[in-house]
RNA sequence: GGAGAGAUGCCGGAGUGGUCGAACGGGCUCGCCUGGAAAGUGAGUGUGCGGUUUAUCCCGUACCGAGGGUUCGAAUCCCUCUCUCUCCGCCA
């Protein structure tokens, strides 16, 4: 959420640089709300303020013995005008409330310009691409051949885009995800977490998944209202909600390893080979909770710690910055790590890495109490998968394939799948 | 699932209709005392929103788990919900 206090002085700034990634914000709507919510205010408080003053007045001309009728009187005027302004003010705040939870973060000044993917810009390009020497088969089908991936199976239990690990994928599958924990906490100083797959409402609009992108997310049927954590970034980020942080524990970081559940919306057609992208997924996600004079370092830093997890693998990898209007709702600035694949012959997201400057702390109320001023303050949140653990599956078979379609194993993986160096099609 | 108890400020813990933003204790901050420290001692110590100022100050308002109600007036009374704890049952 935007600073109410700074949108309303500096209105037009706000709606340039939200243009920046194609929102419109309405200027004239909101300045026609805001005049009125003010005036209302007002005139509500200070009504409240008079039926404080004579409710005491009645407390004590009764002790006294004096008549007050008039008093009396009066409040019940006073009572039946504030009903009246009261609901009214409500009804302006939370039309505010609404259109602040739906208005996009702003736009960091070190964003790159333009609207679409294309204008994005590659900030480096890291590893070598793998020479093959024959035609790359595709993950699925090194899966088939392995026995690895049963889509058909996946599908008839569960529909559309879930998948099925067996045997040698499985297991690449959990090392994969268990190196890049180990690597997080061991090498990279954060701690790990193990955390809820629901969570309420409230933590999804702490994160900013909702109210504007419920159709996103898949929610539980049942007495309370309750959502399959699209990415842990939720639940990581939410651990600092309400919370006033002590400035010696800065900065939070944490690794989580969680199941993601993304509805798709919107996405029919697109990349329905593979496992690419499903309803299910799994992901090491990065979680940093920083002071805000901190809070571009640990961004860079966050970034380079998911980069070391491909590097560590060897993958060949860009880094590209994310253009205004390419920016994620609460985003105010963004590193996509795409991973390449030989099969497709281009580079594919693997990760992405946000800094939300205090956008997620406002709607959560995550402050911090900074000894300088001795006031909680706003924290800034930064997350980042390191990384999405079925892509980098994806990304590892491809990129260590052999003309056999036997799988070389990474090295920093041997250790967990008891020193096997190669995954054979025939076993 | 059944029975009961509870939810108050950084913490503990009072407060059962008015002068309560909230006693008291602890903690913390700033002084005094001291060669220095402990002990002692004095003062201070919530947050959101709005107005004003915009560096503060100040004023108003709201907040005692959440939401609703009764009342001129609610931390205190009533209703609903959530969470925590204890006992029983069930269960991975």
């Amino acid at each position: 959420m935007l600073d109410p206090n700074f949108l309303r002085q500096n209105t037009e700034a706000v709606a340039s640089n939200l243009a920046r990634r194609g929102h419109h914000f309405d200027l004239e709507s909101y300045a026609a709300i805001e005049k009125q919510r003010k005036q209302l205010q007002v005139e509500t408080e200070s009504l409240q303020s008079r039926r404080n003053t004579l409710a005491k007045a009645i407390g004590q001309g009764k002790s006294q013995g004096d008549n007050v009728d008039d008093l009396l009187a009066e409040s019940a005027e006073v009572g039946e005008s504030l009903k009246q302004k009261s609901a009214a003010l409500e009804g302006l705040q939370s039309e505010l409330e609404a259109l602040l939870l739906n208005t996009p973060n702003l736009v960091a000044d070190a964003v790159p310009d333009g609207l679409e993917e294309a204008d994005n810009v590659v900030i480096r390009e890291v590893g070598e691409r793998p020479g093959l020497g024959f035609e790359a088969r595709d993950h699925v089908e090194l899966g088939a051949m392995h026995a690895g991936m049963d889509f058909e199976a996946a599908a008839r239990m569960s529909g559309a885009r879930f998948v099925v690990l067996r045997g040698s994928m499985a297991r690449l599958h959990r090392a994969l995800a268990q190196f890049m924990l180990d690597t997080h906490v061991n090498q990279h100083g954060y701690e790990e977490a193990n955390v809820p797959f629901m969570v309420l409402p409230q933590a999804m609009q702490g994160t900013g998944q909702l109210p504007k992108f419920a159709d996103e997310a898949f929610e539980i049927q049942g007495e309370h209202a309750r959502f399959l954590i699209p990415t842990a970034e939720v639940p990581l980020t939410n651990l600092v909600a309400d919370q006033i942080i002590d400035a010696g524990e800065l900065p939070l970081k944490w690794v989580a390893h969680t199941p993601c559940f993304r509805s798709e919306a919107g996405a029919y057609g697109k990349d329905t080979r593979g496992m690419i992208r499903q309803h299910q997924f799994e992901k090491v996600e990065l979680v940093q909770i920083a002071r805000p004079d901190q809070s571009q370092e640990a961004f860079e830093q966050l970034t380079s710690h998911a980069e070391a997890i491909l590097q560590a693998l060897k993958l060949p990898y860009r880094v590209v910055a994310l253009c205004a209007g390419d920016l994620g709702f609460s985003a105010q600035q963004t590193y996509d790590l795409e991973v390449w694949l030989p099969s497709q012959k281009t580079h594919r997201e693997i990760s992405s890495c946000s800094h939300f400057g205090d956008f997620q702390a406002r709607r959560m109320k995550a402050r911090w109490r900074n000894p300088e001023t001795n006031k909680p303050e706003l924290l800034h949140t930064i997350n980042g998968s390191g990384l999405a653990v079925g892509r980098t599956l994806v990304a590892v078979l491809e990129n260590y394939q052999q003309r056999d379609g036997s799988i070389v194993v990474p090295e920093v993986l041997q250790a967990y799948l008891g020193g096997q160096t190669v995954l054979s099609v025939n076993v």
